[in-house]
DNA sequence: AGACCCCTCACTATTTCTGGGGAGGTGAAA
DNA sequence: TTTCACCTCCCCAGAAATAGTGAGGGGTCT
């Protein structure tokens, strides 16, 4: 087990940082202490926007990017409907191109093993920070037995200095809607069309309108659609 | 400082908890192993519902309720768009709601001492994790550098176990998309029309049309609006 | 007291989306 | 081999959303 002087080295590390290097250094310290093969902090924008800093293989970085694993990769689709921190064999592989993901990744030198921690911040924001190594399951299982709540404390500390070097996230109270702009997205995200929830929120169409186009000014929306998207991403409204 | 033995008593109660009432009992315990006032497991839903467990007074806890402080709290407002956890000195008071709803917490035993750790967890769900106290500022400056990680942890753990009780939170997976339907859910949360879509995707519009009807049809939407929110708030495409 | 945001209502013309149809080809699983 | 889900294409009429304006009353914060 990391012994407590290890974590406390890697936490003072990660709150001192001071730059996107600062944390890249870190991360292969990350892996050193806990003796695994990969260590990966992976930060996915709402808009889509990716970044990842991590031990994993330039080539693979890449190619993950390139073919846009992003949409594929289950371990991003199966953390982002979760709290817990999930162990990979848990995550749904059945698909073939879960499948075809996996076997390329272990083909560019990613373990078989894996452990990944959801972590969001405001805004939607929401990044994953993952353990791999290549060992068997008993091994693996107790790798977090030991370590989980090391992971849990590193994943946050990791995540709120990718908020604080992030540009552009610190002053974003714009993005704040007026509640009968929440009212009218939620009643749209919930199907409703205009005629409808004007009639549900007692108001003519016309007013229902300005709402939404308040709306989709704020979160910088292209259509009604696209505003409804951001609000939910944004967590402004529950679905 | 709070022993390693505390700690991990504390966690595994929390892990074991099989009901609301085992966590109503481990926040005492929480608040006893820190020496604290109080200590405050607070759930905010974006609908605006809202569970509270905490060694808060009823008196308080009903008075919060009734004069809607959810809306006026600095400690909601300011940590809703913080990830880190923030001590209420450095919160905005300066509006006269904040300074009477001050007023008020105080003489229904809140101490003057806070510190609160935001969580969140999927589909927008939001909570807060307090510790309370009344005591000069260097004693709790002192408090929250030696048992903040602690106080993490203990959030964390709290809130994995919240999620688990609430219902209407099980997983799922159930509704699949095809491949095709995924991209062009995707294209349309990302705010392009569909003659947008279908050029992205190198389709005729009118194929694009049969993939957003498939699609609404299997996440039981009412038009493409309900089918991208429900696509989001399945996880099924990512924002 | 002025600035500023929120809530409410109105018009017109244009573009886009929706809900019904129908039809052929591919590939994987049973 | 058949079945079944998936991908691709097409027509049309009616419903809905969007862009560009406008205006007035209410509240709060400085």
């Amino acid at each position: 087990m990391v012994d407590l002087d290890k974590l406390d080295r890697i936490l003072k590390r990660l709150e001192e940082a001071s730059g996107l290097e600062d944390l890249f250094r870190v991360i292969y310290e990350i892996r050193d202490a806990f003796a695994i093969d990969h260590a990966v902090y992976h930060w996915v924008d709402s808009k889509g926007e990716q970044y990842g800093c991590g031990t994993y293989s330039v080539a693979w970085k890449e190619r993950y990017l390139a073919r846009n694993y992003l949409r594929v990769d289950p371990v991003i689709i199966g953390c982002y409907t979760r709290f817990h921190p999930v162990d990979w064999k848990r995550l749904d592989w059945s698909s073939k191109a879960a499948r075809e993901f996996l076997a390329d990744a272990h083909e560019h030198g990613v373990g078989n093993q894996g452990y990944s921690i959801p972590i969001r911040g405001p805004n939607g924001q929401f990044a994953l920070f993952t353990a791999n190594h290549n060992c068997p399951d008993e091994d693996w299982a107790e790798f977090f037995e030991a370590h989980g709540r090391d992971l849990i404390l590193i994943a946050h500390y990791f995540n709120r200095k990718a908020l604080e070097f992030e540009p552009g996230r610190a002053p974003e109270q714009s993005r704040q809607l007026s509640p009968r702009e929440v009212d009218a997205m939620t009643l749209l995200a919930m199907g409703y069309n205009r005629a409808q929830v004007a009639d549900a929120l007692a108001i003519s169409e016309h007013t229902l309108r300005v709402y939404i186009e308040s709306a989709r000014f704020k979160l910088g929306a292209l259509n009604t659609t696209h505003a409804v998207a951001r609000a939910i991403g944004c967590g402004l409204i529950v679905v």
